[in-house]
DNA sequence: GTCAATCTTGACGATCATGTCAAAATTGAC
DNA sequence: GTCAATTTTGACATGATCGTCAAGATTGAC
């Protein structure tokens, strides 16, 4: 091949999803990942055509590596109780890393009124139910049967608790506060 | 008083209050209050200074108007779950209302992150701070002691899984969906 | 009715972001 | 070493938004 890409997309993309992570797909602008990457503004027009399809890109990857720890979190752990506390802690300490903390990208994404696109809409939707399929099943697999029958329901519950939690850090609350809340929730959630 | 303003305040912050919350601070223009308001620019600016100004008049608005509805919505009820159902559903309809649904301002502007005045974060946090204290207030007035002595943060998960209703809408629950996740959560936090 | 303070209006300059393009540079294939 | 496909580079045109300002319009006070 002729005339070949003169940067490593793997490290540009890692460094694409940084940029995203702290200012947003609608915020972030060209020349900030231009700048963050060291690759030229027209190279990555050449390259990829527009932002959003490198916020695709990143996004993806993000989604990706979260859905695995998640997915680990979520395993870890002697009681059901052990298990969501341990997928809560591991999204309060994903969106309270940095400095400063850069929050939830996902949920950061959801809120971006200014995204018409379908493609980034249905990627927040694909987080969003898919970790609900992950804690479902987790519930799912409880002793206590009250909780399995409703897994479903509860795994909504939890995710949208989550959600919450995104916010709540966005708006000044410390990892310890998020903590304190998610040791609270899990506790009068399934009973402690 | 010579040379008097031309167009009524009161309307004014009513209908920025309306473009605020179905664009958000960072993404109405002057331009658009300009046209939704009839008002033109220039005017806006001799009359307020800038875009900010506005939208805290407008925010200051809205959040009295949200506080009192709250306020009601957790005074009326036969036990603790019926207030905080009431609360609940409040805040769902008044998130999923209008064409398209609007959304919750306060989480919208929360997770604006163009937005670095103190003036604004604090008042997102005068929110949050306050429907605590009101579901705080509310809880605490429960027969039921396990919960009253934990009204402090058994408000705060309430009003962080508000958060979360708020995020979940703009992924594109129904006002259906966010209805039966309320039900279930009030049902597994304060027993059914 | 006149005056003067204030508001309104329309235009201006500056800044920033987007997307495009032609010319130059790079490099694998032969 | 030459060629040709591809990338890189820097500049350009476009459009949006902001904030300002001078000139004109309005109106309460006298």
């Amino acid at each position: 091949m002729v005339g070949v890409r003169q940067f490593d997309e793997q490290e540009m993309i890692a460094t694409a999803l940084d940029v995203f992570w702290r200012k947003g797909l609608h915020d972030a602008t060209m020349q900030d990942l231009a700048a963050a990457t060291g690759v030229q503004r027209g190279s990555l027009y050449n390259a990829y055509g527009d932002k959003e399809a490198i916020f695709q890109r990143a996004f993806d990857q993000y989604a990706g590596q979260l859905m695995d720890s998640c997915g680990k979190a979520l395993a870890e752990g002697d009681d059901i109780a052990a298990r969501l506390q341990n997928f809560l802690d591991l999204l309060i300490v994903n969106m309270t890393s940095g400095s400063p903390p850069r929050g939830c990208l996902t949920t950061r994404t959801a809120l971006d009124g200014a995204i018409s696109s379908a493609a980034v809409r249905q990627r927040v939707q694909g987080v969003l139910s898919r970790l609900e399929q992950l804690v479902s099943k987790a519930i799912s697999s409880a002793p206590d049967k009250r909780l399995a029958a409703n897994a479903n329901r509860l795994a909504r519950v939890v995710v949208t608790f989550t959600r919450g939690l995104a916010v709540m850090e966005r708006a000044g609350y410390t990892r310890k506060q998020l903590k304190e809340s998610a040791a609270t929730f899990v506790d009068a959630l399934v009973g402690g």
